[in-house]
RNA sequence: GGAGAGGUGGCAGAGUGGUUUAACGCGCACGCCUGGAAAGCGUGAAUACUGUAAAAGGUAUCGGGGGUUCGAAUCCCCCCCUCUCCGCCA
């Protein structure tokens, strides 16, 4: 959510840089801003008009302990109507706050102003390339088959049981899968400052809104269950990403600064709707309903938020760089970026076998556009209270981490070579069937 | 799931309709005092919104919501959480 205090007094500076996103949401600043007008003068009448009930009552006990009882019904009849006028004011004030949050939680956050003007993923420039597309001295296969010829994944039984967009990985294949959780979180929780966390695979509506899936997408999201009533959490969700519960481990809690930065990883499983999205990627295991993920979770001081965010993508990185991969990293565009973030890179892995790049990690820096959605503050050194910036990255997403793997290290017999970091987890140099 | 006891500021703990703008205490910050400390004395200290050039000021907050009243920490209703015991379960 941005901060509606930089909204009323720069509301054309907040529009030109809502502008360079998808367009549209720019139009509502006016609006919101109409409606914190009259917020405020609601609230300004009612407060006097509170402010001089507390002084009457204040009087009226006065009056009743010097046993003056006319004096003091008289003033209690005067102020008979004041509670009806402070409740219809205070009505049109809640009104108006509640309609003006409804659109400022629709408003995307603001790119930073290092981030490139564009309109497509067309328009996102390269920010550097680590390693070569391998050279193979035969025709190299796709995922699909390596993984049916090496019984890696049961693409038919996955879709018996569950309908297409999910997988069921078989032997060597579930082995893989859990192995390159494994590997990555023990890399992140040792040598990259991360402390592990497994966290509910179903979250209530709150962390949703918290990191700005919700309102606005609400309908990619798997609802499950109705939550608990009675902690007031409205329907559970499945979680699209570990962002989802992990951003808001501390939400509504106000921090020491000492605690900064907070740095979490985690493995989940992350599962999506991807409403619409028969077609290209379809098959195989490029765009599915369900994946695995290894996340990294940053809440840092502002003045922190960027350096710690190209940390967060060179840790990303070094995943790669261990499984030998190929990889590019990309700068988000402005027209490119997601709803909460002030500035993506994207990670983009090498799959020969599909020939082309796929994005197998997302760094984001959100400011404290999903703090304040969150309520999630700390007490800098100087006493005041503060939003953190909050990070998030993939570190990063299976499946197509999977399928770069499969691909890159095929050999000519048909098996896949483990690359050497793997092998501990793995227990196995090579993969055949 | 059942029964009971609780929920008040950083902590502890009074307060059953009106000088409570939440007592007393501990802890905290600053000052005085001291050679330095302790003790003592004094002052200050929550969060949000609003307001202002900045202040001052105002409103709200005693687990949450609603109600009664001129006025609610206090009375009424609903809900939540914590603790103890019992049951059930992996």
């Amino acid at each position: 959510m941005l901060d509606i205090a930089v909204i009323r007094k720069q509301p054309e500076f907040v529009k030109e840089r809502l502008a360079t996103r998808h367009g549209g949401d720019e139009a509502h600043i006016n609006e919101i801003l109409a409606l914190d007008e009259h917020r405020r003068k609601a609230l300004a009448e009612v407060e006097s008009l509170k402010a001089l009930r507390n002084k009457v009552s204040r009087e009226i006990g006065a009056l009743l302990g010097q046993k003056k009882l006319d004096e003091a019904n008289a003033m209690k009849a005067e102020t008979k109507n004041l509670g009806d006028k402070i409740a219809a004011l205070d009505k049109q004030a809640v009104d108006a706050e509640s309609g003006r949050d409804a659109l400022m939680l629709r408003l995307p956050n603001l790119p930073h102003g290092s981030v490139p003007l564009g309109k497509s993923a067309e328009d996102n420039p390269e920010v550097r390339v680590h390693g070569e597309k391998p050279d193979y001295t035969f025709q190299p296969k796709s995922h699909v088959e390596l993984c049916e010829s090496l019984k890696l994944v049961d693409f038919a039984r996955a879709t018996k049981l569950s309908g297409s967009g999910f997988l069921l990985y078989t032997n060597w294949g579930a082995k893989l899968e859990r192995a390159l959780i494994q590997f990555m979180l023990d890399l992140h929780s040792t040598e990259h400052g991360y402390t592990e966390v497994s966290p509910p695979f179903m979250v209530g509506e709150q962390c949703l809104v918290g990191v700005g899936q919700f309102p606005k997408f609400k309908d990619q999201y798997y609802g499950v269950a109705e939550g608990d009533v009675a902690a007031n959490l409205g329907k559970l969700y499945l979680i699209p990403t570990a962002e989802t519960p992990v951003a808001n481990i501390h939400r509504e809690e106000l921090l020491k600064v000492e605690q900064l930065p907070i740095q979490y990883c985690a493995y989940t499983p992350c599962f999506r709707g991807e409403a619409g999205a028969a077609g290209v990627g379809t098959r195989g295991m490029i765009r599915v309903h369900q994946f695995d993920k290894v996340e990294l979770i940053k809440v840092v001081k502002p003045e922190a938020g960027y350096d710690e965010l190209e940390r967060m993508v060179a840790n990303a990185e070094r995943i790669l760089q261990l499984m030998g991969l190929h990889y590019r990293v990309i700068s988000l565009c402005t027209g490119d970026m997601g709803f909460g973030s002030a500035k993506t890179y994207d990670i983009e892995v090498w799959a020969p076998g599909q020939g082309s790049y796929l994005e197998v990690s997302s760094c984001s820096n959100c400011e404290d556009f999903q703090a304040r959605r969150m309520n999630l503050r700390f007490k800098d050194a100087d006493g005041q209270n503060k939003f953190p910036h909050i990070l998030n990255g993939s570190g990063t997403a299976l499946a197509r981490l999977f399928v770069a793997l499969v691909e890159t290290h095929q050999q000519a017999d048909g098996s896949v070579l483990v690359p050497e970091p793997l092998r501990p987890y793995l227990k196995t140099e090579r993969i055949t069937p």
